[in-house]
DNA sequence: GCGTAATGTCAAATATATGTTACATCACCT
DNA sequence: AGGTGATGTAACATATATTTGACATTACGC
């Protein structure tokens, strides 16, 4: 994207291991993605696309805003 | 991603001549995109990454959820 | 100690999103 | 009729996300 910088934090492994019992690769299997995808997604190496962060918000039952935190400069 | 067909509908269009007068550079420039980038995300060609989801959000002033409606196969 | 499940790392290939540039149309105004 | 702003399309280049496959580590049960 343009050249604005920005982070998105995630509450992912937070809330698979201390609200599901599910590990990466169930996680990874219901969501539709690799295990490699959760794990760099946990470890915040990129963010999801928006179609995943929809899958993994519904699987982890939290709402977007709570499991992804938009944090860098608005405008 | 995996094989599970979905697409993900959007009312930026709608909002953005609805609620604000915003043409479509003006919000390109505002969340840091190009004019293509709105266009091609207003058509529904394809959806936006997660970052750039967020900051139409908070330009637009419609959260998330509202502002995107997953649909398509959850599991 | 050995096997196994869970987690993690790395590299390369493919898919998708975004940028860049150029051109077309349509409406509005003078 | 000509000019301008807003919108749309298309082709190609770059950046980012996702997959695939191989391998390392840590923890736990047998």
């Amino acid at each position: 994207m343009g050249g604005k910088k920005s982070h998105i934090a995630n509450q992912i492994k937070r809330i698979r291991v201390a609200r599901t019992d599910l590990t990466q690769a169930e996680l990874a299997r219901r969501v539709g993605a690799t295990r490699q995808t959760i794990i760099a997604i946990e470890a915040e190496k990129y963010s999801p696309s928006l179609e995943l962060a929809f899958r993994l918000s519904h699987v982890l039952g939290e709402p977007l805003e709570e499991l992804f935190q938009f944090s860098g400069e608005w405008g």
